[in-house]
RNA sequence: GGAGAGAUGGCCGAGUCGGCUGAAGGCGCUCGCCUGCUAAGCGAGUGUGGGGAGAAAUCUCCACCGAGGGUUCGAAUCCCUCUCUCUCCGCCA
């Protein structure tokens, strides 16, 4: 959520903004409502002023014996227009909070301008796509072959778009998790987190998948509580309503969570794999810093998602994300794509987002400066480090062999029990 | 699920029969003083959000004592509803 008074004096740059997001918003009437909010504002101010003068001065007056029926019933109208005009603030409030939270974030300076994902830029591209000298498959092939995954039986028991792994398939997505957890905790300075995968309505719109987007979640009948479309979600959310010490920031966390998304809208797209599902695995990483070092933070965060790929020795390139392509809540985005070979695309496995003070401010997650008066915003970033399900059908593409087996990327040989390689077990 | 206790400022903790309590006291923190270092000591300051004035330091007003509602001229204090925490019992793991 961007600050009221930001938007009071900054109306052409969040039309601006709003134009580059392919978005719009009615904006002459969040001026109105706000101007009015003001004016009322200070009449119920002055009104309780006066009350709570004369309030006072009738204390002293019956400790003094004096009769103070005269003004105890001016008071008592007083105190009617006060909750008449109260109604009305109370009204405005929620038009003008309303329209405030379904303001997208301020795209950041070097995000790029352009309409959707054909103008976003390639930053770096890293690691060569393999050459094969036989017909290679797509991962659902490989695994069906090879009886690691099995969508029919999934849909059986849940439906469309569900995973069910087996075997060394099941232990391929076990190892990466683990490593990937390693890797972030031991040599990245993250601490692990494992928080509740089932959030309340105030804790998802903090992070900004609400109220704009329930329709992309899963909700609880019954309850007012949501399944995490990603960790994100919880992982901001530990420090809502808090005060940080300055010399705690940046706080690194890592959290390994299944996922949950309703994939509304998104009919017909992916339907086969594990690209695309109602329920996979990711690694977040989600970082509390200091608005000063958030766009190095943002930096170092995807470099340690991209470090994932590169000991995994999977080709990627780094996306920045145009203006048209951003995230609701994001300042700026890179995607981390990862080669799929048998697609012959680079396919997003990693999104790392600058949020800014935009979640903090719904969270109200703030920190003390020392010596300073007053409180700031911290900044909340994250990115995946990485979605396990697509680094699976990333290995089992790339890592493919001419007979149908798929090889164990190095740095999983000792997460996967020593072995070489995946090949039917013929279980 | 049953019975009880509680929720106050960065933290701990006091608030009498409703009225100079935005809130005692302590800790922490900041600034200053002092002892050649350190520890201790002394003095001052130190909540958040919003409105208004001012170039600014700052001043002023309003709101906020878990959340929402009610009573009242006036509520941290009384009443109702909800949420959460803790203790005991039961049940399940």
């Amino acid at each position: 959520m961007l600050e009221i008074k930001f938007v009071r004096q900054n109306l052409s740059l969040i039309e601006e903004a709003l134009k580059n997001r392919n978005t719009t918003a009615d904006l002459d009437v969040f001026q109105q409502c706000d101007a009015e909010r003001r004016e009322i504002l200070a009449q119920v101010e002055a009104l309780r002023y006066r009350r709570n003068q004369v309030s006072q001065q009738i204390a002293e007056m019956k400790k003094a014996g004096k009769n103070t029926d005269d003004l105890v019933k001016e008071m008592r109208e007083v105190g009617e227009s006060i909750k008449g005009l109260e109604k009305n603030l109370a009204k405005l409030d929620e038009t003008l909070s309303s329209f405030l939270i379904r303001i997208p974030n301020i795209p950041h300076s070097s995000t790029p301008v352009g309409k959707d994902e054909k103008d976003n830029q390639v930053v770096r591209v890293v690691g060569e796509p393999p050459r094969f000298d036989f017909e290679i498959k797509a991962h659902w092939d490989i695994g069906g072959s090879l009886k690691i995954l099995d969508f029919e039986r999934a849909a059986r028991i849940a439906g469309a778009r569900f995973p069910l792994y087996f075997g060394a398939g099941a232990r391929l997505e076990r190892a990466l998790i683990n490593f990937m957890l390693d890797l972030h905790t031991i040599r990245h300075g993250y601490t692990e987190v494992l928080p509740p995968f089932i959030v309340n309505r105030g804790t998802i719109t903090n992070t900004g998948q609400l109220p704009k987007f329930e329709e992309d979640l899963f909700k609880l009948e019954g309850w007012d509580f949501f399944l995490i479309p990603t960790a994100e979600v919880p992982v901001t959310n530990i420090h809502q309503n808090e005060i940080l010490d300055e010399d705690v920031l940046p706080v690194y966390y890592v959290a390994f969570t299944p996922c949950f998304r309703s994939e509304a809208g998104s009919h017909g797209k992916d339907t086969r794999g594990l690209i695309r599902q109602h329920q996979f695995n990711k690694v977040e990483l989600v970082k509390f810093s200091r608005p000063e070092t958030s766009y190095e933070e943002l930096e170092t965060l995807t470099m340690n998602a991209e470090t994932v790929l590169r000991e995994l020795e999977l080709p990627y390139r780094v996306i920045s994300l145009c203006t048209g392509d951003l995230g609701f809540s994001a300042a700026k985005t890179y995607d981390l794509e990862v080669w799929m070979p048998a697609q012959g695309v680079y396919r997003e496995i990693s999104s790392c987002s600058n949020f800014e003070d935009f979640q903090a401010r719904r969270g109200n997650i703030r920190f003390r400066r020392k010596g300073k008066k007053g409180t700031e915003l911290v900044h909340t970033l994250n990115g995946s480090g990485l979605a396990v399900g697509r680094t699976v059908a990333a290995i089992l593409e790339n890592y493919q062999l001419a007979d149908g087996s798929v090889k164990i990327p190095e740095v999983l040989k000792a997460y996967m029990g020593g072995i070489e390689k995946i090949q039917d077990e013929n279980r």
